[in-house]
RNA sequence: GUGGCUGUAGUGUAAUGGCAGCACGAUAGACUGUGGCUCUGUUAGAGAGGGUUCAAAUCCCUUCAGCCACCCCA
């Protein structure tokens, strides 16, 4: 074979789409039922955007970008994350003083050069929201409310809500990063070759190690939670009580949940799954109070998350047997010489006029009647219009029950009110 | 980026170096213009490239892709 999709992209074919229009129609209704508005950026933006936002020495900057020069030597990349290209129009626009700039929401492609496995390709689809300006913890309590009460609309069972502070830039971060260096000093040797490594580029990550020795080293390290400045601790506090009195279950504080991306601080969560192997986080989110005015916007605090669609369609799998959505009707229009195929036509337009919710198929090959209602069958028609010369001449339709095996004779100008009757439309 | 496993009609699968087969699907027909069942015909295949051999789906190499895991992440 000659052409094939790109690794790690795949094609959605027309059997698997159904599921997709599912999950998104979902997304949005209840997205918008709490007032978020979509916002629909580019796919690609100049590269520092993300360089600047995620951070230069993370692993997504580093290494997973698919980054190229245009035309004019310009640096472009097609976005690895939402949130980057979401923070740049929200300062390019002003969104802070538009009437709906507040509460956003995304839908679309994202692009990483990771090599793939299960829930992981290189195009990948998410869906996220971001929530600016407000600083309360009741902004975090309303964003993992939502999360979870969409997740509970997608019909998805058995998901866990990890709940952790990372703290804030200016005290806990720096003060809680320190502590923990200090508490590994001397431990090197009993860690793995990659947490030896993280050591020194991103610490927080030696907390999240799935190797049984670093799990025994950081059994008594010191925690995020235990070095929360004051305000930090607070809001915190004030999120999880929120939570609970709001009695949402499946929310569980994961005390050593670390997230890769550096613009996160103070509340970050992520939802695990069972069922996904071992990328088994289909959502992920937090705070990043200071990502606006980092990339050069107003002071403005914000919280979003981002699902992971690929990986809802997998855990989707496991439980649910059919989602596709089939049509409420399906009449093929079976039509037999030229002059039939043109009234077929003819007729099929006038019927989609009237009756837009009906699936009409017509027949455009010169097969004979029998493959005409074979094919007629198999996708599914309940009704099937004949139309010969014989039924031209008399100016009639054969009207063909598929289900009750009968057919009558119908005038051609009655053929719209005998479908809605038939059809219950 | 690293490692392990795997690549045979559209799909699912056989054949242990000796004629690439089966099932499903698709398609056409079984006395004039009537579907589902049945029967019959047709259709289409070794990921790509190289090597070993009289002979390769089978052994070897390269490459590409898929799967799973690591790394990392949604």
């Amino acid at each position: 074979m000659k052409y094939k999709a790109v690794r790690g992209m795949q094609d959605i074919l027309p059997q698997d789409v159904g599921i997709w229009h599912w999950l998104e129609r979902k997304a949005r209704s209840d997205l918008e039922s709490y007032g978020f508005k979509e916002i629909r950026t580019p796919l690609l933006e100049d590269t520092s955007v993300f360089v600047r936002s995620i951070g230069e020495t993370t692993d997504i900057v580093k290494k997973e970008m698919y980054t190229f020069k245009d035309k004019k030597e310009r640096s472009l990349t097609l976005r690895p994350e939402g949130t980057a290209p979401i923070v740049r129009s929200y300062i390019e626009h002003s969104l802070d003083k538009a009437q709906y700039g507040s509460k956003l929401y995304y839908i679309g492609p994202m692009f990483r050069s990771e090599r793939p496995q299960k829930g992981r390709t290189r195009q990948f689809h998410q869906i996220g929201i971001e929530v600016f300006g407000s600083k309360s913890p009741y902004a975090d309590v309303e964003v993992i409310m939502q999360l979870r009460n969409m997740l509970n609309s997608f019909e998805l069972e058995d998901f866990t809500i990890n709940l952790n502070s990372l703290g804030c830039n200016e005290v806990c971060k720096p003060k809680f990063t320190d502590k923990l260096q200090k508490y590994l000093e001397g431990k090197e040797s009993r860690l793995c070759e990659d947490c030896k490594r993280r050591v020194k580029i991103n610490v927080l990550r030696v907390l999240d190690c799935k190797k049984d020795s670093c799990i025994q080293v950081v059994r008594n390290a010191p925690s995020t939670l235990d070095g929360l400045c004051d305000p930090c601790k607070d809001h915190f506090d004030r999120v999880k009580e929120g939570l609970s009195k709001l009695k949402l279950i499946n929310i569980k504080e994961t005390k050593n949940l670390v997230r890769g991306l550096d613009y996160y601080t103070g509340t970050v969560f992520e939802v695990t799954h069972p069922d996904l192997g071992a990328q088994d986080a289909i959502g992920a989110g937090g705070r990043y109070d200071n990502l606006v005015k980092d990339m050069g916007g107003p002071d403005t605090p914000a919280i979003g998350y981002a699902l992971g669609m690929e990986r809802i369609i997998l855990a989707l799998r496991n439980k649910t047997t059919s989602t596709d959505t089939k049509s409420e009707g399906v009449v093929y229009i079976a039509t037999l010489g030229d002059m039939g195929k043109i009234e077929g036509l003819k007729l099929a337009d006038e019927i989609r006029k009237a009756l837009p919710s009906v699936v009409l198929l017509t027949s455009t090959m010169e097969s004979s009647l029998k493959s005409q209602l074979r094919a007629a069958d198999r996708q599914g028609a309940k009704l099937v219009l004949i139309l010969g010369e014989d039924e031209i001449e008399k100016g009639e339709v054969l009207l063909k029950d598929m289900i009750k095996k009968d057919q009558v004779p119908v005038k051609r100008k009655d053929i719209v009110e005998e479908l809605k009757k038939r059809l219950k439309c």
